[in-house]
DNA sequence: CTGAATCCCCAGGGATACTG
DNA sequence: CAGTATCCCTGGGGATTCAG
């Protein structure tokens, strides 16, 4: 077996979560049960229509997120995660503890004013 | 706390491993122990010394690959997962291996064809 | 051999307006 | 309310060239 072989799994892996929505959406929905596509647009002020409508498709696409629809006027539609998307929870909240010890570690490396030097990169 | 809040912390582990040649280069240093510049181009083909160095760069920059320069001529770089950035390596197995389970999970979903299917999106 | 510097392109997003 | 449809722009990468 050549080296890397398998780094594309890797890479599915990624395109899941990967997008500059995703996480926080995810978040959000491991959190709360239940959102509204409004509730989300509220939690997520910077977030435009187009973009939380695309991130929540490939992750439905996915099985991640489901999408529940109210046939009713005015329309009700309600995301929650999968079943099946439960199971990246764990994932999720490791890669989020190694982001929190890693932005010490950076600390410990560069100071508390890393960003100036992450500019210079 | 607000739900997300700590997102951003998810965002930093994964700006470290995103990036289209990041997993590939950081699965050859994972199983090579020492790799110099020109044996990781060999090893992937379709990457460019400019993505090449940019990504090893911000790597490095993390803290993840160490850089060893021979002062000689011709010149000679090593490069190799540092002490801290073994680290990392159980989260991407775990990532590759959730990743090769979704591969299944989309099979089952969408039959073997899956491909056709994605760009419908 | 290991990069740095330039130029260039296009797809991923942002802003905005419209619709069932 | 929950999206589409359009237009537009930026910057992440690719190809190529230069350099120590």
């Amino acid at each position: 077996m050549t080296t890397g072989e398998n780094c594309g799994e890797l890479q599915v892996a990624l395109d899941i979560i990967v997008g500059k929505w995703k996480p926080i959406i995810l978040f959000h929905l491991m959190e709360n049960e239940k959102l509204r596509f409004s509730e989300l647009q509220r939690a997520i002020p910077e977030i435009t229509k187009k973009m939380l409508t695309s991130q929540l498709r490939e992750l439905e696409y996915n099985d991640i997120v489901h999408r529940k629809v109210y046939q009713q006027v005015p329309p009700k539609v309600e995301y929650s995660m999968s079943p099946y998307g439960h199971g990246l929870k764990p994932l999720l909240v490791s890669m989020r503890s190694w982001g929190t010890e890693h932005l010490e570690h950076l600390e410990k490396l560069y100071g508390k004013d890393n960003e100036e030097q992450k500019e210079q990169i």
